[in-house]
DNA sequence: AGTTACCTACCAATTGTTAGATAGTCCTTG
DNA sequence: CAAGGACTATCTAACAATTGGTAGGTAACT
């Protein structure tokens, strides 16, 4: 049952990291939601920075399977780039929750090194996929098609928290059919 | 010397506030930057909660000034809008901190009332200030003048987090330079 | 004498973490 | 096949540090 309650400790976390950040990530809590005591959760992570930096990482990773996953729904790049901000648009469904690179990009200055890395992949995951779905979509000149690639990004993870501030999901539809209307998005 | 302690807590609060977020910041900390005794804040605020809701309110006060100061310096619309982001590149400059207004927004779920409030204050006058400046410009229709507002709020907000992640001011400019040519920024 | 602005000392709750016990499962060995 | 030992996964109990907050004192100024 070991492997179970590691990926429901994941999980769990994942949701409270989201809702809360790593500094409002807690054990008592985190174990609570699972349904175990605090002091197990030593048996699956080292420490919190141990635990923080998988939650990342398998953030990360899960996201690029979900990206991969829409770019075989939507094979039509133009199509696929439209659907990305569903991605984000998620999150938010779920309880108002942020995307946990965004929080943790707030957090940066209190997050262990392991973590900090995580992080950064996060964004790695989405710029390389934006700016390949650009490339194959033929928009922008190959210069500036990772420019472009961060500033969706950038500008997608915005929208998110503006809207998480306000816990209106409409607002970040508004917010990125403006993205649209000035020609950010396609 | 009371109002200048009170100044000095409110100062001293919104840096670690904009590099911790409102959960990270604690009364040891902050009284000891000011040189005081943590029990000696309770003087000056009720509690966390009236703090925290302090120093947000003083922190839009603050950006709207500023903004007005930036149109009387740049009285062209355009060369305002131009301008703008310079609000949010200085707090990377400063040791690489956040918007307070983003960082709490990220926090939205665990703050107090009073302080969602102010932070849904300071996303309002930066809307209203850019509404305006678009207008003068002559910038978009009316009727859509406002989610393109909202729009560039979000959007620089959501460069200076990436660049923040990176601890990069250059991709904090790269990117708004990426908004400028996609059509976001004039 | 009253008010201002600060202090020391403490409390209770929370939190990351550790030590050590325990019940069940699996593998080896007589 | 039964017995014993090792391993797995969890628990209880506690510790030390941190934190928001309170009670009550004190020196200076009005």
């Amino acid at each position: 049952m070991s492997r179970n309650a590691r990926e429901a400790i994941l999980a769990a976390a994942r949701q409270m990291a989201q809702a809360h950040g790593y500094g409002g990530l807690n054990f008592r809590d985190l174990a609570s939601a699972v349904g175990i005591k605090a002091a197990s959760i030593y048996y699956h992570f080292e420490n919190k920075a141990d635990l923080g930096a998988a939650v990342a990482q398998r953030y990360w990773e899960d996201t690029a399977a979900e990206l991969d996953e829409l770019l075989e729904q939507s094979p039509d790049p133009r199509a696929a780039l439209v659907r990305y901000p569903w991605i984000f648009r998620r999150s938010l469904e779920n309880e108002n929750r942020l995307c946990l690179g965004s929080f943790m990009s707030a957090e940066y200055d209190d997050l262990p090194d392991t973590v900090k890395t995580q992080v950064q992949a996060f964004a790695d995951v989405n710029v390389a996929w934006l700016g390949k779905v650009l490339t194959e979509a033929g928009l922008g000149d190959a210069a500036s098609r990772e420019d472009r690639a961060r500033a969706i990004f950038a500008a997608i993870a915005g929208a998110q928290l503006l809207a998480r501030s306000r816990a209106d999901i409409g607002l970040f539809d508004t917010l990125v059919e403006s993205y649209r209307t000035t020609g950010l998005l396609p």
